[in-house]
DNA sequence: TTTTATTGATTGAACGTTCAATAAAAAAAT
DNA sequence: ATTTTTTTATTGAACGTTCAATCAATAAAA
C-alpha cells in the first residue's frame, strides 16, 4: 500500500477518527486502539504521525480551532464594509457553524473545555481562540459604543453564544441551530438598542 | 480507630477529596489512589462505601447539584411574596454561589458536563438540573407576559448564566463573580423591559 | 535495490477491585 | 471493674486488566 505523501492524507483521517470516537465513548475511552480503527489504520501509526497520543489530542483541538475561525471568516469575507450589526451577526452565525460539524465536534469541543483546564498546551489554546472572539466582538461594538460598554456587550454576547452552545449540546434533544441563533440575534438586538443608526437588521440572515 | 457512624464522615471527606483532586490534576487523573490519600485513607475504602470509583463520582455530582439547588433556594427563602424579578435575580445569585464553592467545585463541574455525555446516570442528573433551572425561571418571567415570550426569556437567561459561568471558569483569571452577576442582571434588565411593573430593581443585591 | 509506509506482537507501567488480616471500640460476660 | 466476645472500620498487598509506546519485520512503490 506503501504511496509516497501519505502524510497529510493520514493525518487528516485520524484526526476525524479521534473526533469519531470521541462522539462515540468519550476522551476518557477514546484509546488509541479505537481511534486507528475508526481510521482504517494499526495503533503504531498515532506515534509514527503525532509522536503519540497527547500529539494528536492536540492537533485534533487545533484543527476544531481551526474549522471554527474558519466559519467566521467565511462570512465576514461577505461584509466588505458592512455595520457593526452585520460583522456581529456574522459572527454569531459563524460560531453556530459548530454545529453543522455537529454531533462529533460538538462533543469534542466539550471535551477539551474540560481538558484545558490542567493542559497547559489546550489551555493556550484555548484561551486564544476565546480571545479572538471577544476581541472581534468588541471592536465592532466599539464603532458604536464606549470602549467600557463595548468591553461588557462583547462579553455579554461571548456568553450568550457559548451559553447556547453549551446547553444546546448538553441537552438530550441537541442543540436547536435555528432558536440558538434567533435568540443570540434578539440578545444583539437590546444590547445595540440605542447605539445603532439603522434599525433592527430588516431581514434575518436566516 | 474504628468508631462506629464513620459512614456519614467517611463519605463527605471522601466527595471533597474528590472535588480536590480533580481541581488538581483533572478528572482523567483523579485515581482512586489519589482521592483517598487526598481524604488521609486507603484506596479500598472507596470501595467499601461507594461500590467502586463509579459510585463516587456519581455521589460527587450529586453533592454539587444539591449545593447548587440549596444556595437557589436559601436566597429565595427571603423573598416570601417577592416580585419575579426579585425571583430571578435571587436565582442568579445563586448559581454564582457556585464560585463561592470555587475552584474544585468549577472544575468539578466542566468535567462532569463533558463526562454526562457519555454516562447515562450522569447526563441524568445534568438534566434534571437543567429542566430545574428553566422551569424555575420560566414560571416567574410567565407573571409578566405570554409564555412563549417567557420560555424565551428563560432559556436566554439560562443560556446567559451558564455562559458566564463557563467562560469564566475557563479563563485563566478566574470567575470574576461581581462582573458576571452585573452583566447577569442587565440582561434580565433588558428581557423584563417593557413588561415590568416596577423600574429597574432599585437597589442592586451586592 | 533503496526508500517510504505500515503492521502488530511485545513491554512495562498504572489502574480499579478484592479480600484476608488487623485493630479499635462496643457489648457482653465474669 | 476486669476480661472476653462481637461488631465495626480499615488497611494494603495481590490480581487481573488495560493502556500507550516501541520496534523489528514486512511489503509496496520508487
Amino acid at each position: 500500500m506503501p504511496k509516497t505523501g501519505m502524510e497529510p492524507i493520514r493525518r487528516s483521517q485520524l484526526i476525524q477518527a479521534t473526533m469519531a470516537a470521541i462522539d462515540e465513548v468519550g476522551l476518557a475511552d477514546a484509546t488509541v486502539l479505537r481511534i486507528a480503527r475508526h481510521a482504517g489504520v494499526s495503533a503504531g501509526i498515532i506515534s509514527h504521525y503525532f509522536g503519540g497520543k497527547d500529539g494528536l489530542l492536540e492537533a485534533t483541538m487545533r484543527q476544531i480551532l481551526t474549522d471554527l475561525g474558519q466559519a467566521v471568516a467565511q462570512r465576514r469575507l461577505r461584509l466588505v464594509d458592512g455595520s457593526p450589526r452585520d460583522h456581529i451577526a456574522a459572527i454569531i452565525d459563524g460560531n453556530f457553524d459548530r454545529s453543522q460539524i455537529s454531533g462529533p465536534a460538538a462533543k469534542t469541543w466539550l471535551a477539551f473545555w474540560a481538558s484545558s483546564m490542567h493542559r497547559p498546551q489546550l489551555q493556550r489554546l484555548q484561551h486564544v481562540n476565546d480571545q479572538r472572539l471577544f476581541s472581534n466582538l468588541c471592536f465592532q461594538f466599539r464603532r458604536l459604543m464606549p470602549l467600557s460598554e463595548a468591553r461588557d456587550a462583547a462579553r455579554t454576547l461571548a456568553a450568550m453564544i457559548d451559553g447556547l452552545w453549551l446547553r444546546g449540546t448538553l441537552s438530550p434533544e441537541g442543540l436547536d441551530t435555528e432558536r440558538a441563533r434567533r435568540l443570540a440575534h434578539a440578545c444583539l438586538d437590546k444590547l445595540l438598542a440605542g447605539h445603532d443608526t439603522s434599525a433592527a437588521s430588516p431581514k434575518e440572515t436566516a
